[in-house]
This record gives structure tokens, sequence and C-alpha cells, in this order.
DNA sequence: ATACTTATGCAACTTTGTTGCATAAAAATT
DNA sequence: AATTTTTATGCAACAAAGTTGCATAAGTAT
């Protein structure tokens, strides 16, 4: 992890007004650090370090409130989540790409470039968010 | 419950050629009389019948193999269930319909008449299932 | 440096999901 | 229609995932 990162990972818990804190650095830096979604599993088992299950649960809660990552629905159990980008804060809060889960190697990217398309819903309905999640297999798996 | 419907989940089952038996039909009937798509948990509960958890995760279970009934994912730890129309096989399954989760009452339903728009993944992905989950508020609650 | 506020970790608990095995029920066979 | 074979169910015991309250530790403000 450069300086720089350390540095944007300081800045950005600031500017949601969260006090910086041990737990808080480390969980942002395996989110950078992974090119995939991760689940809740991965941040007690990561980085040989061991987090506490109730102190990993409530920052992932924290974080999504404030709008610092977003969740990504499954059809398993588990939840995944990933660090959203700058377009998104705390109130105004939506996700502009697909989300892609390879069948192969199980992990979850988001595709920045891939724009959700337009949904047309039935008259009387109102929509907030749109998740659209694709599966297949990934470009490294093929 | 109609014995039209009667017939018709009996004739469901035979189809898939799965056996009949009560806990399989009555669940059945769950589906067929709520519109929107089930929890888990809500089989428990329902139709003031007790059902074993085992024996409810293995019945959802074979009907998800069969094709029977799809899983709609969520960003929260319960996956829900909804019958399948009649374009699913048991080796061919997709949805070719919209998710909608409403915000007020909780409910999802899936919107039969909204079809899953186009999408493109960047080159190298092999796409398989488009899962599209909107959500805010429905007709009902507007 | 001290007071104040917030985050963390532990313990105990609840809920959710899984596995093996004996029994019960359904389907096939005679 | 009775018996055999196959399959589904329910119980028990367990494993994993998620929650709550409270004392302590760490961060922030004075």
């Amino acid at each position: 992890m450069s300086n720089k990162n350390k540095a944007s990972i300081t800045e950005l818990l600031r500017a949601s007004k969260l006090s910086i804190t041990d737990t808080r650095v480390k969980i942002l830096e395996l989110f950078m650090n992974s090119n995939g979604a991760l689940e809740h599993s991965s941040f007690e088992k990561l980085a040989g370090q061991t987090f506490d299950r109730v102190t990993v649960y409530r920052t992932l809660q924290t974080f999504l409130d404030k709008g610092i990552i977003h969740s990504i629905p499954t059809t398993d159990t588990s939840i995944r989540y990933a660090l959203c980008k700058s377009d998104c804060s705390e109130h105004d809060h939506h996700d502009h790409h697909v989300h892609f889960k390879c069948e192969e190697c199980g992990t979850t990217t988001c595709l920045e470039d891939t724009d959700v398309p337009e949904i047309h819903l039935p008259k009387g309905y109102a929509m907030h968010n749109v998740d659209v999640v694709v599966s297949g297999v990934c470009k490294q798996c093929k």
C-alpha cells in the first residue's frame, strides 16, 4: 500500500466525518488492494490480521450508511461489497455500472464502463435504484 | 385453493419427475397464493402449518434444480424465490423479466411485462444470465 | 493533559443453514 | 392389493452467520 493511498483513505474517512481508526483504514486497504467485490467472511481471513466479527459488521454498515461502499445483490446468502466511485454520496447513492459474477473463479467485479440500461417500469411504479448482476465467465477464466 | 390449481400442481410435479408429496404441494400452493416472491422464513410461518426447516431447504433446492422456481438476488441476507413461467426448463433457465422490490411494503414481485434490456459486456466476457432488480415504491404503496 | 465522545472486543445469544440417520410415505413391481 | 424398492421427511446435533449489551480502549476536542 502506497503512501498516496494511505493518505486518500484518511481523506475519505475525514470527508465522511468518521474518526480514523485502525480497523477502518485496514478494511479500506483491503478494498483498494482487491480487484473484486468482497464478501463479509473475507475480512476476517485476509491480511494475516484478525478482525472481530462484530467490528467488521459495524464497520461495513457504517461505510454503507456513508456511501463509501455499496452492496451487490447475490442469489447465495452472502452479500458482497465494493468501493463506491466518486459520484456516490451519502444521500444520493446509486451505481451506474453493471456487476459481473464469474461462475468459474467466483469473483464479482464492477464493470465500470458498462452502463446500466434504461428500464421502463409499468405505470404507477417509482424507481429509486437499479441493480444489474450478470453471471457468466470472465476475461481471465476464458 | 381451487381444484384446478391443485390439479395443475400435481401435473407440474409429475412433469418434473418429482413424487407428489404433501410438503411439495403445500409449498407450491403458497407460491401460487402469494403475489410476491417468498423468502425462506415465510414457509415456516405461513398457513397455520409448520414445516420442518430442513424439509423446506431441501424442497426449495429441488424446485430450483428442476427449474420450477427461480431465486431473486437481494442485498440483504435472505434469498427470495418465485415461481418460474413456462419458458423455463431444467437446463435452460433464465428469467426474462425484471424484479421489483418495494421499499415501503418490502414485497418483491416479478414484472412479467418488463423485459430485461440487452447488456453489452466488454470483450472477453461470456454472459449466461442477467438479473435486474429495481427498488422503489410499488403501485399499491404510492 | 484532561474530559468527552466514539469505536472496539468480549460474552452470550439468536437466527440461519447443514449433515447423518432412522422412519415414513410414495412409486414401482409382482 | 400386497410387497419391495425408492425417495422424502423429521429429528438431533452441529456449524456458521448475524445481533445486542456492556466494559474498555482509542480517537477527538477542550
